[in-house]
Order: structure tokens, then C-alpha cells, then sequence
DNA sequence: AACCAAAATGAGCACGTGAACATTTGACAA
DNA sequence: TTGTCAAATGTTCACGTGCTCATTTTGGTT
């Protein structure tokens, strides 16, 4: 059993007083090595790094986070890290955390129910972490109401702002302001809208771009087409839209904004489908650039959020000394291909 | 400051030992409260629940932990959560971690070079952990005689086996065995396979099983197409397929099997630029299943791995008592959609 | 009222570490 | 040799909790 000398007592590591009496030295200086902090001499700290080699020791974190310290980890509670949006943002926080050597504690919530606030939260706080970063995919029913764990800070992943957290998102309503506005500029005054499902807020804070932005430019909205996020969905739109088109007139629609790429991807399928060309006869386009390399030729106009960038800031807010609660909107980018034709004049 | 009453000192929640001072009951009690132990009286206990209230209390989990239980908690070390492939297996740790009231710490590798097991291993193991998972996308360089901390059971997710660790995948080689099979049953003996790319293991796998299958059923190999994984990889493959089969002759293929469904997609968009049909002169197959309402029309005969019962395996491989070392190979099942035609006869 | 068992509560130790402070060692100059 | 000072090392305490064991209280029975 000599190759088992690692193992003390019940499947412990061994523990600082134990390295220490093997190297025939004090329990602090086996500290002090550890840390690498100054003052042991060279000789001592080789004699201390050979006997935690033989014990196989593995600092206890309890006992190191008890003194008062960090935890250097944060948590993230996601409801759904499939969504390719949240993946992103995931890795965004990752990067960060990465960056200021802290780890990343994930909870999940059931997949089924909308969770609240509050239960995530309380499950967050009983593990070891220094701050939270809560996201809220669909609206949690306590949002209003919700009061965060006194000591631990909270981020909430939110277009909404939170009277007393700090709230982080992609500027979804600003996607649509812009992309509305583009296809204002490019002469297409008549465009169709297909919306994502209505129980998601970002569905509802791009639809509510999109319309603003019409309001303000005093232009007549034709009704939102509802989609379910899906190819399949746009496709269905698209061949609505398509029989508007071939049916002319001067209602007849001249640009299509949909509220992802895959969306717009089925209503292009359609249009073409139709005999119709994207973009000579109808301009698309999408939101997320989510087709890079798994779309041949990918050529979509789209608008490309900083997830993260998103991902960065909440993370920093999360173990920030700063007590202010701010409502972050991350701006987005466009992607232009060639999608979208300029009819002017 | 009556509010801020939670805070006490510098930024720390109150203890025990203050929360049983303001209910006037001893430390332990409190701490029986906590934990839910029986022989506490109702009356007490509504008292030091509101001692608790008042004061914000948040169990400290170093305190806790130091007695020497469990973190419930396993670390989870990714090297590229993007993969879709990860973040399915994500998913499934995830899932298999809350039915067990475990949360996940993850750490991220930098993404750029490929890193250790060893490295991997030691940041893990200064964290609050039970168990840990390493991924390994590449091959890790210390592979072999990578050795896991003590006491600390280490799962690692690689299709090879490792001579001191559990190891668990999805059967890339399996994969490409039964799809091999798959098109040889449909009278498919003329076949070209698109490749990933070179460095990655999960690649090297797929292209040996579809290789070897062919050897099995003495059906000679036709070079290998070397893509990249992306959609336009595939199309170019597509391309030189397309002239293959418009040239004719005893060797032209008649199956296309790609090793992911995007470049599968790709060779679908070449063949028909090319005005062939799919399934009518050409059958593909892609594997993953990864194109579920991203593409309009979905009909791509494909491959579903089981990424959540990987996840669900290694982290109960994690957490186990057993000592055992396995090597684990998690099968997938064929998704039989309408690219295949059956030319037998 | 007296007694007893069971339930409720309290006291003290142990866990493994970091930090402040105390002590020893070693080198060098007078 | 002796004194001095800095570097190296050791000692002690504190952190917040769970557990074991001791003590007190409660409720019921004789």
C-alpha cells in the first residue's frame, strides 16, 4: 500500500498540520509555502513541497474561505442554457470569469415551470459564491417584488430595470429600432414584421422596436405575422407574405424583419419558393447571426448582439464594489450581406 | 440605518452564534433550525426564523463544509462550451446534477491552446468540489500518463480509455459504423464520406468507423473528402461529388455520408445546384441532429446522440462510490427522415 | 406530590486555515 | 567576542459550523 500514501483517514486529503510534521516544520510555514509568500528559505520550501507531494495535499478550501475570504466563484442561475442567445452570454461570463481567475457555479432551474426569483436566488446563496447573476428568460413572476440576499450582489439578465438590482441585456428593442430604421433608409417603407412567440420578452421588446421606430417615422404598421422562433414557422409567414407580394398593389410589401435568423432563413425559403428573388423582389432581414457555418453561403443581413460583452459586464457587476443599481441595454451591430436592396428614388 | 440591519461588520451576514443572542436560545439550536433537525419546539423555532429574518442570516457554507461533508458540488473543466455538442452534454450534467441537489463549478481553459489534463485537474481541485469531469475536445498532451488528484473521483469525456480514469462518449466510432451499415443495407456500395477536420478526435473516430465498416463488408474505400465541419466545407465537397456523379460510370457514388448534419447540408445545396436530386440520384446522411427548427423543411436523415445520458453518466460516474474504472461508449440512435432512397434490386 | 422517561436545550470540542504577534536563527560589524 | 538587526520560523488566536455529550425542562403516571 505504499502507492496509497496520498490517502489519510476516510478519503480526505491530508491536511496542512499533517504536510507540516512530515517536513518537520511549523503548520504556518506549510502556509506560507502554499501561498507563495516571502520569507522561506529555499531549502525549507523544498522540504515542505517534497512531503505535500508524498501526502498528496489538497488545501482544504473550507478551512482557507473560512478566514473571511472570497469564495472567487460566482453564480449563475440560467432557466435554459440551450437558447443560443443564453449559451453565448454564458460564455461570455466564463470569459471573464476566466480573466479574474473565479469560478463559475451553475444552477439550473426546472426546465418546465417559470421559476422565480427568490427560489433561485435562495438556492444560489447556500452555496459558496461571491455575487449572483440571475437570468430571466421568461418573466419571473415575482420581478417586481423581489428583494435580493443581503451581502451577496445580484445581477438580473433583463431588459426590464430592477428597483434594486442591477439589470444586463443585449438592447433588444434597440435591434429593431435599427433594423426598422435601415430598411426606412433603404426606401422600404412597406415591411412585414414576423414576430417570436409571445410569452418570450425578447419577442416582445423587438416587436415593440420595430413598432415605435414605424410610429415615429409616421408610418402605417401592416399586422405582425406571429412565428414561434422557428425555420418552419418563417417559412409559413413567408408564404403569406410571398401571395401579398405576387398580388401587388401598393400595399404590397417591398422588405420582411424577421425577429431571428431562422426565421428569416424560412422566409426566404418561401419567397423563392414563390419565384420570387431576395433581394431584387423582396429585402429579408434576421437578428442573431446565428447561421455562420451552418448555413452553405450564408448571405443574410442581420444584426449581431454582443452577448459577450453582455456576458463581461454582468459578471463584473456581479463582484463589483459599486452599490449602484443600474439598467445596462448592450448596443448591437449590424451585419451587412446582401439581403436587403436599396430602392430609393 | 434601520434597514441596512442585515449588514453586519464589513459586509459579512450575521452568524449563528448572533442570530441565537437576539432569539435568546444557544448556537446549536440555531443551528438545529437550520438544518431542519427534529426536537425543537414550534415556539423556538418561530423565534429564531425571525431572529434569522431580522438579521439576514446566510448560513456560511465554509463553516458548514469544514466539518468535513460534502460540497455537493462537482467541477466541470470545458475546454469549448460553443460545440454544440458540449453544450447538449452541458445540459445533461446540469439536469443529472439538480435531481441530486448538486451544483455545477465550472472553469473554463483558454480557448486558443490546447491545455493539460493535468492543468485542468489542478485548478479544479482548490474548489469547493465532490468530484470533477474534464472534458478533453483535443487530444490532451498528458493524456496518457495523466495522473487524478487523490481523492477526488475524475471522470474524463474522451471516446479513448484511460488506464486510471473513468472515461465516457458518445460512440462517435459506433455512429459512423451504423451509418455505413445503414447505406450499405439500402444498396448503397459506392458511398464518399466528408470528413471533419484532422485535429479534432471526434473526426479521427467517425472517419475509422465508416473506414473500417467498409473493410468489414469488403467494399472498397473511396478517398475521404476532408471538410471542416461548416456548412461551405460541405458545399465544396458537394461540388466535386456533384461531378463525380454527372460523370458517371461504375464508380460514381450514389450515398453521401458526412460527418455532421451542417456539412451534410452543404453537399445537399451543391448536388442540387448541380440539378440533381437528393434523394432521387444522390442519398445523404449527416450525423448530430442538429438542424431541428434551424432549417426550413427539415429532411435530413441523420444521427441523435444521446448527450443528455452522457451527462447523466458521467456525473453520476463523478459523484459514485465505486472505484471502477470503465470506459464508457453511450450509443446513438438513426433518425430516419427522407434523404435515403433504398436502390437495392 | 414524587418520580421518571423523553424531549428540548446547552456546553464544549474539532475541523483546517490565515493573520498577528512572539521567538529563534543567522549574518555582519564593531 | 559581543551586540544588532533582519530574516526565518514558531505560537496562538479566530473564523462559523456540526457533532457528541451533558444538562435542563416537560409531560405524564403513580
Amino acid at each position: 500500500m505504499e502507492g496509497m500514501a496520498q490517502q489519510t483517514r476516510n478519503g480526505h486529503s491530508a491536511s496542512a498540520a499533517e504536510v507540516a510534521a512530515l517536513a518537520g516544520v511549523s503548520r504556518q510555514t506549510v502556509s506560507r509555502v502554499v501561498n507563495g509568500m516571502p520569507n522561506v528559505t529555499e531549502k525549507t520550501r523544498k522540504r515542505v513541497l517534497a512531503a505535500m507531494e508524498e501526502l498528496g495535499f489538497r488545501p482544504n478550501f473550507a478551512g482557507a474561505a473560512l478566514h473571511g475570504g472570497s469564495y472567487r466563484s460566482i453564480g449563475l442561475c440560467m432557466y435554459n442554457i440551450t437558447r443560443v442567445g443564453n449559451l453565448a452570454t454564458l460564455e461570455g461570463i466564463m470569459q471573464a470569469a476566466r480573466e479574474h481567475d473565479f469560478a463559475v457555479t451553475m444552477i439550473e432551474m426546472g426546465g418546465d415551470k417559470p421559476y422565480t426569483l427568490a427560489d433561485a436566488s435562495r438556492r444560489m446563496v447556500e452555496r459558496p459564491v461571491d455575487g449572483m447573476i440571475l437570468n430571466m428568460n421568461r418573466m419571473a413572476p415575482d420581478f417586481e417584488e423581489f428583494v435580493p440576499q443581503p451581502g451577496v450582489r445580484t445581477v438580473i439578465l433583463s431588459m426590464y430595470a430592477h428597483p434594486r438590482c442591477t439589470t444586463i441585456d443585449s438592447d433588444q428593442y434597440g435591434s429593431c429600432e435599427l433594423l426598422t430604421n435601415y430598411l426606412l433608409e433603404h426606401g422600404h417603407s412597406n415591411m412585414r414584421f414576423v414576430a417570436g412567440p409571445e410569452n418570450s420578452i425578447s419577442s416582445r421588446f423587438r416587436e415593440a422596436g420595430w413598432r415605435d421606430t414605424l410610429g415615429r417615422a409616421h408610418v402605417d404598421a401592416a399586422p405582425m405575422l406571429r412565428g414561434d422562433w422557428s425555420a418552419d414557422s418563417g417559412y409559413a409567414m413567408g408564404e403569406r407574405i410571398a401571395a401579398e407580394v405576387l398580388a401587388g398593389g401598393s400595399q404590397a410589401p417591398t422588405a420582411v424583419l424577421a425577429a431571428n435568423d431562422q426565421m428569416a432563413l424560412g422566409v426566404i425559403a418561401a419567397l423563392e419558393n414563390a419565384g420570387l428573388s431576395v433581394p431584387d423582389d423582396v429585402s429579408v432581414v434576421g437578428i442573431d447571426d446565428a447561421l455562420e457555418g451552418l448555413v452553405p453561403h450564408n448571405r443574410l443581413t442581420t444584426l449581431r448582439f454582443d452577448l459577450r460583452g453582455v456576458g463581461k459586464l454582468a459578471f463584473e457587476a456581479a463582484i463589483g464594489e459599486s452599490s449602484s443599481i443600474e439598467a445596462i441595454h448592450v448596443p448591437s451591430t449590424l451585419v451587412e450581406r446582401s439581403t436587403v436592396r436599396d430602392i430609393r428614388g
